[in-house]
DNA sequence: TCAACAGTTTAGAATTATTATAATGTAGAA
DNA sequence: TTCTACATTATAATAATTCTAAACTGTTGA
């Protein structure tokens, strides 16, 4: 749990000016011990409940971006119509719940390494994911 | 490679009518000793080189799905603003090349087994997809 | 063979996610 | 405090995809 001073020293440190509307989705997005999954639209609604100063969509699309890029977030991909995120930076897995349309981490720890036999020339690798995707067993 | 009649009974088969487009378009997807991957553009792009017949693009986009939901084609689930589809169907993986946006198969074959110590109640795996995202070296 | 029906195709509109734009606002250095 | 570069904002623009409703066409069965 950080407070404001932490998320500016944060922002700030990663050259990131720390603007009111920046410090806010800190506050939404790295307050809580558990870290959690989220799509743009999840993100504003949260922001919605928890401040009456509007954010405008724009912004919100501009900071995820750019926490992004610093690596305060991570990108998901999954077949969807929309981009996810996770406030998990740490490597690690997914499930994909095809049935509650629902994502649940996968601990790295719970997944033996996996090993790439082959490669590619001049290529380095930047990372493995793994997406299992489940649905329900009567199904 | 298919000739049309095996490509009308491939989709009669499969509970799909053999229209005209249809099977057009499974020449185009089907017709190659190689598999590859497309975005539904790609698609269209290809079709129109194809043919002096237009297919309308909400017909490109109800045939790849029908198809995908038959099992004819895969979804790859990869960051991007666009749907990419496979043509291989088996169980396989990919590198996905974030320098050139390129994506690439990796033969089931080379990649280990992936080892998934824990599991959802009342869910079962569907599949296991291993995404490995490269870049140049020297970035 | 052919009529009838259910499934398909189609063009275009609608929807949704995301990005661009350009004017206004603001944090931080001087 | 003032200036400047960076941020925010509302809105428009774009792009991918889905919806709609009318026209069309395989297929079935008489």
């Amino acid at each position: 749990m950080l407070n404001n001073s932490q998320y500016i020293d944060k922002l700030r440190s990663s050259g990131l000016r720390p603007t009111k509307q920046r410090i806010k989705i800190c506050e939404i997005l790295f307050n809580s011990q558990k870290t959690f999954h989220f799509t743009i639209n999840d993100l504003v609604e949260k922001i919605s409940k928890a401040t009456n100063d509007k954010i405008s969509l724009a912004t919100v699309y501009n900071t995820v971006h750019a926490f992004k890029k610093k690596g305060y977030l991570k990108e998901i991909p999954i077949n969807s119509d929309q981009s996810y995120f996770d406030t998990n930076t740490s490597h690690h897995h997914h499930f994909y719940d095809e049935s509650q349309k629902d994502l649940i981490d996968i601990d790295d720890a719970d997944v033996e390494p996996v090993k790439i036999n082959t490669k590619i020339p001049g290529k380095k690798i930047r990372s493995v994911e793994v997406l299992v995707k489940v649905e329900d067993i009567k199904s």
